[in-house]
DNA sequence: CGTCTATTTGAATGTACTCAAAAGCGGTGG
DNA sequence: CCACCGCTTTTGAGTACATTCAAATAGACG
């Protein structure tokens, strides 16, 4: 129980009694997803929060071109959702599918709600894990605005070797926001030198 | 006292007792900033948590090639600071300046730190503020990567119509991630309809 | 009034995209 | 186990969007 990835994970930044730790995996709902399957489809409701145990995840926007563009790859230890429409009770706007085979520990909105509320230290984990995912994006933010593509894709690889190995190229020029030829050039012309 | 900005702002998420009213005012330091001075400047401590009573504030990347990169904006009511360094104590990567003179209530990474250790329900307001800020700046990574530089400043104003009124065209370009001379060609091709 | 910066305009350039076709790779079924 | 199918990746030609550079105009501020 102890050995529990999520466990570990939440255990990084706070510490739990025993009570806690009971109440906290009685909220949670482990479920095994295959391969290329969604945890969420645009429109549809989005009332849980995942928890990475294993396997790959992908979430990403589609526009009315039918153009789709990567918002976050999650690999083991990682929190994923769609978290402005998770928070604010909305339809989602994401898509979030497994790439690989995944293991994932689900909290409800409910179960969110509850743990904050009774728990102030879980009030404590998600305003670190919110914080992150802030100081995340804004660092992506800056690195769009003031870096070429083939700089960002540089970054994208030093900052991410794990999920590199994972996903197609064409799904990391969409988190790129470049198309899958222009990333093929990028590469083309590295490999010369 | 009750009619203070600041404190208005926290209670939007959060009901304190009197006696936290008079602890957290002890930990802010009121201050006027001139426009066009700094709050911070890159390679400074960032050791401050800005809340906007009335100005406003602009925090830029600046990079090697003297390019600036706006990313945000802060008229009153809004909560500012390099966020990542203020969090990992690092020396600051953005600039803070004012572009129009302001009044600044700031609070140290150790009031904050105090705040939301002594006073749990601070940890649920810093929470739902970083919880804003996250899903603020995923909207933002969505637009950039699937609306054309049109589409973004046509966003941006319907979205910020308060900002658009106090910074200048060239800020704005800067925030969307185009020159200001192709910022102009866009207003002049839609002033033609 | 004069200076400094922002904005506009236009021409030349470059970066990244579209479209199309070929090659590569992985998975599936015969 | 091999052959085929579908999708990804590569390559290249032509194009479009956005930049750079330069110069003129307009606005803001002391």
């Amino acid at each position: 129980m102890q050995s529990s990835p999520v466990l570990q994970n939440v255990n990084k930044h706070i510490q739990l009694t025993e009570d806690e730790v009971m109440y906290f995996l009685s909220l949670l709902h482990q479920q095994v997803v295959p391969k290329k399957h969604f945890l969420l489809k645009e429109g549809c409701a989005c009332n849980q929060l995942y928890f990475v145990e294993s396997g790959t995840l992908r979430a990403y926007y589609l526009d009315r071109n039918g153009k789709e563009s990567t918002i976050m790859f999650a690999v083991n230890d990682w929190w994923i959702t769609d978290m402005y429409c998770f928070i604010n009770r909305l339809p989602a706007m994401l898509h979030i599918e497994t790439l690989e085979s995944a293991s994932i520990q689900q909290l409800s909105r409910d179960g969110f709600d509850a743990l904050c509320s009774r728990i102030p230290k879980f009030e404590r984990f998600f305003r670190i894990i919110m914080q992150n995912a802030y100081t995340r994006e804004q660092l992506r933010v800056i690195q769009n605005l003031s870096l070429s593509a083939e700089e960002r894709y540089d970054q994208f690889v030093a900052k991410y070797p794990q999920i590199v190995q994972q996903v197609t190229q064409k799904q990391i020029a969409s988190y790129l926001g470049i198309t899958p030829e222009f990333l093929s050039s990028i590469r083309a012309a590295r490999a010369k030198k």
